[in-house]
DNA sequence: TCCCATTTTTGACAATTGTCAGTATATAGT
DNA sequence: ACTATATACTGACAATTGTCAAAAATGGGA
């Protein structure tokens, strides 16, 4: 059998049955790559190219439970305190506040596709963050799951589109995908509401309706934030939204304190899912991460949009300390 | 941050996030021991006691991708001559014929859990390779899920009985179990149709008709095999079978090369699931592996019982190049 | 406060794994 | 059949990781 599988002597197929068994012998049977190059009887060096290979074309799989992250002290903590059903907190590390935002993304990206099931319907938000977590998603299948856009797309420095946001989470769970082909901000009302009204767009909207499990972030909510930054909305408008109370942004969208929306004029303009939507579904995941969001998303919290939270340890200490405003 | 979750200085609790954040490091970030070490502040063997911690305590878990056995070309082939949904081909590798069968159930293990849905209800089987199996499954929570106990218990020489096979399979999915309180085979029919019932008896019955998935193993039909060596049948009866033309064991019924089952004065006996309502299931997962496994796993097939299958590529081979009785 | 049992960390050494330039084998083109 | 080119493999050396006995730190009792 090891002769017959001899990659020398065989076309491509049996080929890579030879690395799966390396792989196997490796990280299965616990064998040292000696072992290895004696049983296949090749050079030990050849079994590090096996395992490289099997390594790159993503044979193997290497995760941190989910139980690490959900299990300890300040995990609980956060559960117990906000009432959610589970909270995921990674350590925020030695590095920069953006090295821990990554953190985050990618422990969203891994900790989401075992909330997922099959036929659910996924609304997918849009910011830095969501993108990092789309793009940290390993490629993965599940059966009937769609994905929607929550909000329209703006063209922004960033380099990345509500769209594309979508789109990648998708493409890596596997998913079949409902963008808004639409913007996210108009210039007048008018023109938004006959956007709407349109058939494949109110079609779209329509289906965002329908989600039932959510992944998003909090947007902080000062002049200086994204929200303005990426256009969406201007300083004045910022500002205007500041003095009614407005704590944070949710899918464009600006709510107080208590997560209730805050609606200005800028919302008739907006192509995007109404908040009402998003309270009380099956998920609601939160990934948010720096001393800036804590109070954004201490409001959605309350707003009843939020089931599950993705934070760093520091983010967690700064959310259960935080005393109410 | 650093100084602040340094073991030395602080309880359990924060103790265990430094392993975590080594760990994280470590797989995710790849770094190597001498960074981490650096950054944590500590020694480099220390960061090896942390990694090893974080391993004994599961918190690293690494897999194969399922891709790697179902979409190569002995798998495809399998797909496509029998007529499954999917085929997983492992490697038999170098060793016993009794290292591969260890393997395939540790293979078995790695699937299942990915083809389980919540609320599902999965019916097991009893044999040596289900046992195997149910050990080797990590612990996962796949919620509402049922574990059905699909053929009666019988004291063996081998120590592990069907309860045993399916609690423990429960056990390891997060899975609430129905056993079947009965023994497998019964001195004369009389008894067993009194106790099939008995309220309880009927009522774990019952359950078995309501299952959606099943995992079982084909059992050869011959006066040395299992059947005869676990005390299910004598060589009398098994002969008997033969001569009926049996050519395979499923969950203690025999059946024919078309997976038609054959029934006789034993049957009368068995405390079982009966075969028909293995039939035309949502997933049938057929774990076997070995020549003299062959041709029951053929019969199985050709009875509909089957949609998955997992085998070593040898078995796989032997399987593709039978010529038909 | 001091002492002792236990746990955690460490430094030095051993074993394993990764790299890379060079060699062997297969494949395609004339 | 004979090169040219690409691909797969190997040996020697470098880097990383694992081991273990000894040292440091912790946490209760006397």
């Amino acid at each position: 059998m090891a002769i017959g599988t001899r990659r020398r002597t065989s076309g491509q197929i049996s080929g890579e049955s030879i690395v799966i068994e390396a792989a196997w012998m490796y990280h299965h049977d616990g064998l040292n790559q000696n072992e290895i190059a004696r049983l296949l009887q090749v050079s030990r060096a050849t079994i590090v190219n096996y395992l490289q290979e099997a390594k790159e074309r993503g044979f193997i799989r290497i995760s941190l439970a989910p139980e690490a992250f959900t299990s300890h002290q300040l995990a609980q903590d956060l559960r117990k305190k906000f009432n959610l059903q589970a909270a995921f907190v990674l350590p925020h590390g030695i590095g920069t506040d953006d090295e821990a935002l990554m953190r985050v993304a990618r422990g969203a990206a891994e900790w989401l596709p075992s909330l997922l099931n099959m036929n659910d319907r996924l609304g997918v938000a849009w910011g830095r963050t969501t993108y990092e977590v789309a793009e940290a998603i390993e490629q993965t299948n599940i059966s009937g799951l769609t994905v929607s856009q929550l909000i329209g797309s703006m063209a922004t420095p960033y380099g990345f589109t509500a769209e594309i946001c979508s789109a990648n989470m998708a493409q890596n769970l596997g998913a079949s995908c409902i963008n808004l082909h639409a913007p996210a901000v108009l210039s007048n009302p008018e023109i938004a509401a006959q956007l709407r009204n349109e058939p494949i767009i109110k079609a779209q909207l329509d289906a965002l309706s329908h989600c039932n499990k959510t992944i998003f972030a909090a947007g902080s909510c000062t002049p200086n934030s994204h929200i303005v930054s990426s256009g969406v909305a201007t300083v004045e408008e910022v500002n205007w939204y500041i003095e009614q109370g407005a704590k944070g942004v949710l899918c464009g969208r600006f709510i107080d304190g208590q997560g209730r929306q805050i609606t200005g004029e800028l919302d008739e303009r907006i192509i995007a899912v109404t908040l009402d939507k998003l309270q009380g579904l099956d998920m609601g995941m939160l990934v948010s991460e720096g001393a800036d969001k804590v109070v954004p998303m201490l409001a959605a919290i309350a707003g009843g949009y939020v089931t599950h939270i993705v934070t760093s340890n520091k983010t967690a200490q700064l959310m259960l300390d935080h005393t109410g405003s």
